[in-house]
DNA sequence: TTATTTTAGTTGCTAAAGCAACTATTGCTA
DNA sequence: TAGCAATAGTTGCTTTAGCAACTAAAATAA
């Protein structure tokens, strides 16, 4: 691998598409008034899948920090979109849910969320995806 | 593009890969004490780059937002790395600049990141590099 | 020239990232 | 069983992201 190659900014690359992503999806839920934020919906969508889970489950699964998991799932509790729960065999644990009106923003959001990922698509091959899957897993990996 | 393919959650891995980076450069940085954090660096990497540069300029060239490059040059500044310089001509505009402490910093930064890169990077080639870079600057591009 | 618009930058606000320190349990071990 | 370690979660702190509102200066239009 050659210096120039070394020296090539791809994390500044990937910070950037990423940056853009997250602004066209929060900009999309502001002008469709879905009062959310992006990383709101990802927990969402994860509480969605699981149904039941615990801070540190959903923690693990969004790749996010157990404090900031706890601090969205604190405003999406005061939105009425998810319970928690104290478990009754572990009292350290605490169990988090949709509520209906949690499942009701999922299924009004999810379309929005397809379609933006179609467009961000747009011009790629299923081939595509899977070198990106692939080059990302690598580079994920090589990380100590 | 089937629907399996477009409800891939392509965002989080991306997301997932940039936070790994993050982290572990962070860490680095704090294991050998460089008192910096990775945007921090990315904006004196430019301003090395770029010698002489308005908040505007380093805004559009690290994609970033005007205001948080404002704040992380405030820090900077307080950490005496860059000067901020009126312009004469322009009254609006200050001209940002590495102090010699900054190129220094720069200079003994630098290796570390090169390494890094370096770790990143293993087991894959320049093509998966040019496919990265490709398939990232579509996505990017399809974001209206 | 005066009035309006555009541009450069800062400040206030909310949200998210992540470390450190803390409480409260539960599990392990001597 | 008592003591200690590990686990789950919260709170405090600093940093970054980005929108809105603001000041100040420059550019453009009337």
């Amino acid at each position: 691998m050659t210096d120039t190659f070394v020296s090539n900014p791809s994390f500044f690359k990937l910070d950037a598409t990423l940056k853009r992503i997250r602004n066209y999806w929060q900009k999309t839920f502001d002008a469709h008034k879905k009062d959310i934020t992006v990383d709101q919906w990802l927990l969402i969508e994860n509480l969605y899948k699981h149904k039941k889970i615990t801070h540190n489950e959903l923690a693990r699964v969004t790749s996010k920090d157990i404090t900031t998991v706890s601090r969205i799932i604190e405003l999406l509790v005061k939105k009425e979109l998810v319970i928690r729960e104290g478990s009754t065999h572990d009292r350290r644990k605490v169990f988090l849910q949709l509520t209906t009106k949690g499942s009701d923003k999922y299924k009004d959001v999810r379309p929005l969320v397809l379609e933006m990922r179609k467009t961000g698509w747009a011009g790629l091959t299923e081939n595509d995806y899977a070198e990106l899957t692939r080059i990302l897993d690598v580079i994920y990996n090589n990380i100590p």
